[in-house]
DNA sequence: TCATTACTTGGCGAAAATGCCAAATACTTT
DNA sequence: AAAGTATTTGGCATTTTCGCCAAGTAATGA
């Protein structure tokens, strides 16, 4: 199959937020539910939902139901490497 | 110094569109002017000039001028990498 | 200097993303 | 069944992003 750009842009997206990038760093940490999210972040509880609602679909997280708790967990190992990649690279660009 | 979660999501979002993620692409197998990636893109001249600023300030991009041409080329050797992780993530969660 | 080529910048309407509130759903406990 | 806890969904105003057009800048050549 062909890797297809638009599920790519997808998956870069859910990522291209301060917010949701500060979920993926906390969920490599800890398994947690949205209540636990919320209290790292504040803002409105529904909005934490809603990003991590993006970040499901697009691959990133994984979640399971256990009583009133849904707790998610980052999906992938690679998101050291993602982040190295992103840090490589120099804002202050010497360029015309 | 500290990893600023706002400068990793400018370098996140510059690629977090279709046609800047077709650019980096096109970038990495051969350095090219405005003109000549316009030709592979289409639409208007001017957005893929404004595409290549946004990518080149987030630090994807370096470019050279060389008289009336403006050469840019990918700045890290890690896309792959990048890509090969945004790969990995499966779209089609069994989620609850 | 004038015209041409290559590219960038300004501006603006259209589309998409964001965040908060209120309401709804789902499960548990009493 | 009713109340309580945890989370999602709907809706909407605000902000951001996008893409095209027109105009501007920069280097080259006649």
């Amino acid at each position: 199959m062909t890797t297809n750009i638009v599920d790519r842009v997808a998956v870069i997206k859910a990522l291209a937020h301060p917010t949701r990038l500060r979920i993926a760093e906390l969920l490599a940490k800890k398994t947690s539910c949205v209540g636990e999210l919320h209290q790292q972040i504040g803002g409105d509880l529904s909005t934490v939902s809603k990003h991590l609602t993006v970040m499901r679909e697009a691959g990133w997280l994984t979640c399971q139901k256990t009583g009133l708790h849904i707790y998610y967990s980052l999906a992938c190992d690679c998101l050291d490497d993602f982040l190295r990649c992103v840090d490589s690279l120099s804002t202050n660009s010497n360029c015309c």
